[in-house]
Order: C-alpha cells, then structure tokens, then sequence
DNA sequence: ATATATTCCTAGTAACCCGATAGGAATATA
DNA sequence: TATATTCCTATCGGGTTACTAGGAATATAT
C-alpha cells in the first residue's frame, strides 16, 4: 500500500547524486550509471523536474543538471509533487463537490487528516536531511 | 500522489455503514445500494474483510455480514491492511537486503519514517472515530 | 567547419493493476 | 421447494508504469 512509483524514487535519488557533488552537477548519463538508472527513462525524469523549477540544466557538450536550490531549502514534497502531483488519497480532497455522495460522506475527514500526516512529513524533510541521513 | 484504490474506500464505508446499525449487519446488497457501491464487486470485498477477520458472515436467507469487534476497538490500519497489505512506500522497507542498491541508498530511512508517519495516523484513528466524524 | 556530447522531443510497447461484470455453485431460511 | 444470500471463478476494457527507440536541437572542443 502506498507505494511510490520508480520514477519518484529515481528523481529523489538523483536529486540526492546531485546534492552530494562539489558543484552540485551532473549529466544524466552519469547519474544513471552511478546511481543503477536507465538512462533514457531518467532523461524524462530530469526534463520533469526542470519544468517544475528543482534543476536547471545546460545542452550541448560539457552539459548537464544542477541543483537549483540549496538541499536544505528544498522539501522533499516539494519534489514529490514534482513527480506525481499533489498528495491526494482521495479524489475529493479538493472539495466536498467532488464527492460522488454530495459530501454525505463520512470518511472523508479521515482521508483529509491522512493526507495532512503525509504532507507534514514530507514538508519537514529537506534534501539536505535525506543527504546526510 | 498515494491515492487510495476504490476498493479500499469503498470497504472503509462498508465497515462504517455497517458501524453506523442497530445490530451492525447487513447484506452485501443493502451496503451497497446504500452507498453506491456495485454489488458484486462489493460482494469480492466482504469476503476479503471477512478473511481478515474484520467481519462475519452468515450465508443463505437472513444472511448478511456483521462487524467483529467493536468500532472503537478496530483501528483503520487493520481496514487498509487487509484490502491493501502493509504500508510499503518502496520495496524495501523490509529490509535493507531487498535493495537493489545493496543498502547504499540513503533515501531509505526516509522512505521508512514515512510510513512511520502514516502507520501511526492510521493505527490511531478507530473505526468508530471517523463514524462520529 | 566538423565531430562530439549532451539535452530535448515524440512515439511506441509489453506488462501489470484496477474497477467492474457475468454466471453460477453452495448454503441457509421460510 | 422456492428464495435469498454468500461464495467462487473467469473475464474484460482501460489506464498506468517502466522502459525502449530514434532522432532533433544545441552547445562545446578541436
């Protein structure tokens, strides 16, 4: 239960790779070689969490990611989210209009609370935490 | 992110309407006309709950199913799990042998607190918790 | 310039899980 | 005997996941 998908655990073990590196660098081959990642799938992964603002990178020869944040100001939700979206047990997080029992549903603060524990833990730990652990 | 199967939400509020009763029991047709839910794959999900132990069953006419134990005694952890299996984010949260990376992966006590973190929520809260929700 | 190294883009694919359905067998009661 | 119910098995379409393939764009080095 709750099992997080391959890509979001590759994208935190790279964004750990890169965090370990004097300049904070690295091309994707390079993090897949090291890190036991299939490269093309991981160049995916890269380009996603560029777009969400956690690594810039540089095309071309000499090329590669880096960091765009220091690891202790980054949050691991903030890289979860990049992967997967918000935490979201339940479609009707968002508002009791979802609900498909017009908000007659009991559980459903019980589903919000859980989400409240997931997003407190993963709020509270930087990248720099998980580094260092 | 960690969204939660139907099948789980729909035997969460199986088990609370099943709560909410005078007698607390009901057949598979009554919860799920009640709630929505479509009976023969209700049906498949009272029989995994009754294999855990969460609920009885009595077959023929007059028949239906009954919660075991009392709501405030039945913890939603052992709901989620018996739809689910244990809280697992990654693989080896069961021992570091199980790592691809042989254990040099150091998200994984990372990994580990988060399921921490969502055991204890869900070990905490009681069935009959969120039926007074 | 040209070769090379790199990110970036698009497509495809095999396997799996999920939600749901179908049909009926077993079993208990009225 | 009829009926209501749980229980068992099989199936199926659709979506997601992990991964692969092939190359276009782009920057650097020589």
């Amino acid at each position: 239960m709750f099992s997080v998908p391959a890509r979001t655990q590759y994208a935190i073990r790279a964004m750990v790779h890169l965090a370990r590196l004097p300049d904070r660098s690295a091309t994707a081959a390079e993090i897949a070689a090291a890190e036991g990642i299939p490269v093309k799938y991981l160049e995916g992964i890269m380009t996603r969490l560029k777009l969400c603002g956690l690594v810039e990178s540089e095309r071309g020869k000499n090329g590669g990611y880096s960091l765009r944040a220091d690891p202790g100001e980054l949050s691991m939700l903030s890289i979860v989210e990049a992967m997967d979206g918000s935490v979201k047990p339940v479609s009707c997080v968002e508002g009791a209009s979802v609900c498909a029992q017009g908000g007659g549903c009991l559980p459903r603060k019980f589903w919000l609370g859980l989400k409240d524990a997931i997003d407190l833990y993963l709020k509270d730990k930087t990248l720099r935490d998980v580094t260092e652990a």
